[in-house]
DNA sequence: GTCTTAAATGATTCACAATTCAATATTACC
DNA sequence: GGTAATATTGAATTGTGAATCATTTAAGAC
């Protein structure tokens, strides 16, 4: 018998980010994937069952990574919620570091896959906007953060701001130094752009 | 001869948004957008020639009114900075209050658009980048708004913000009253969540 | 009422790309 | 080196839906 040889189910997988990244999902064609991925045409359909199981599984592998990382911080007790908000920022763009294209097409597609509802990503987004609203939250009952704020507003306008900042860095990842991001969104989110006299 | 009777341009380009709107623009068929509009299949195409310029037809007209508005708020002399940041965000939502489908293609299809460089979108997105910058360069030098924020960054954050924010509107426009939204973005952008004690 | 001409129709055509599958290649084991 | 079992290939198939066009409808002119 013969073995797989490689490992072409994760360079599918890879190629399949940088062409969904590039050209977007429904301009993207399983030929080219193939052959960014080296391998035939036929043989992505050895290891995915179509197209849309394919950015499924991509999703399925971030949000899974991202989800468990998500949980530790906000179970940990010795941290207040201002750090672990700092934190949930610094998760997101430490996982998407390494891989810029991944970046682009987490922002790019998810929301289609949303209005679908396919795969788990209803699942894992929920889950993720629970989390930031308990700690938010907690924010407000420790007297921490302001009570004149919609805690589900200020959670979507923070998530859409972040995901508009991902996506820019992710196009020109030199213009916008990762660090200069992270220290302006933690400070915006805290104190918006008004200067404070204290 | 035979005169155009009801207005089908019209017709068809409402039909394509309320079709756009609940199942995105690739899922939609231009046989439904046409018998949403009350039209046989093939009319559609004696008034737009190809599905394509439909959506590109739908921002040309969403922008050009826009821009338009937003034009006139940069060129005041008797608002300040602050008022002027208020006013883009009433302009945003007042012109889609009438139209919660039309925002959620807005926000939905925009990203697509942008990356494949078709029509004018990427010229008027710019536009508006740049006289959002303007406002807040105009803010900094006047001293009321926060030197330590990056510009562009700011913008890029509170534009994501405000588009998701306009997105959960629209997809329950019940639920968050538009008022509310507001209010809370102007009041988050300027002082973030911190409690400031004065 | 008939004629001319443009508007409208929707079944048919056509293009494209996802998916399949018969043929071929590779490996492991004897 | 022969054979069985599996992996890989890419040309052929297929499904889908955008776009076309021969035909029908109807408005306005006379």
């Amino acid at each position: 018998m013969r073995k797989k040889e490689g490992n072409k189910e994760t360079a599918i997988i890879e190629a399949a980010v940088r062409v969904f990244a590039e050209n977007g999902y429904h301009q993207s064609k399983i030929s080219k994937i193939a052959e960014v991925a080296g391998v035939a045409t036929g043989s992505v359909y050895l290891y995915y069952k179509s197209k849309e199981d394919i950015v499924l599984k991509i999703f399925d592998l971030v949000w899974m990574k991202l989800s468990k990382e998500l949980q530790q911080v906000v179970q940990r007790t010795d941290m207040d919620p201002g750090t672990k908000l700092d934190s949930i920022i610094d998760i997101l763009f430490d996982s998407f570091t390494v891989n810029p294209a991944l970046a682009i097409v987490f922002v790019n597609e998810q929301n289609q896959l949303l209005q679908q509802e396919k795969g788990n990503v209803v699942k894992f987004y929920k889950g993720f906007l629970d989390l930031a609203e308990e700690i938010l939250r907690e924010g407000v009952e420790k007297g921490i953060f302001n009570t004149n704020i919609d805690i589900r507003l200020f959670r979507d306008f923070v998530t859409g701001g972040l995901r508009a900042l991902l996506h820019e860095w992710a196009r020109r990842p030199e213009e916008y130094p990762l660090n200069r991001i992270r220290q302006n969104i933690k400070y915006i989110a805290k104190n918006g752009i008004l200067i404070h006299h204290t």
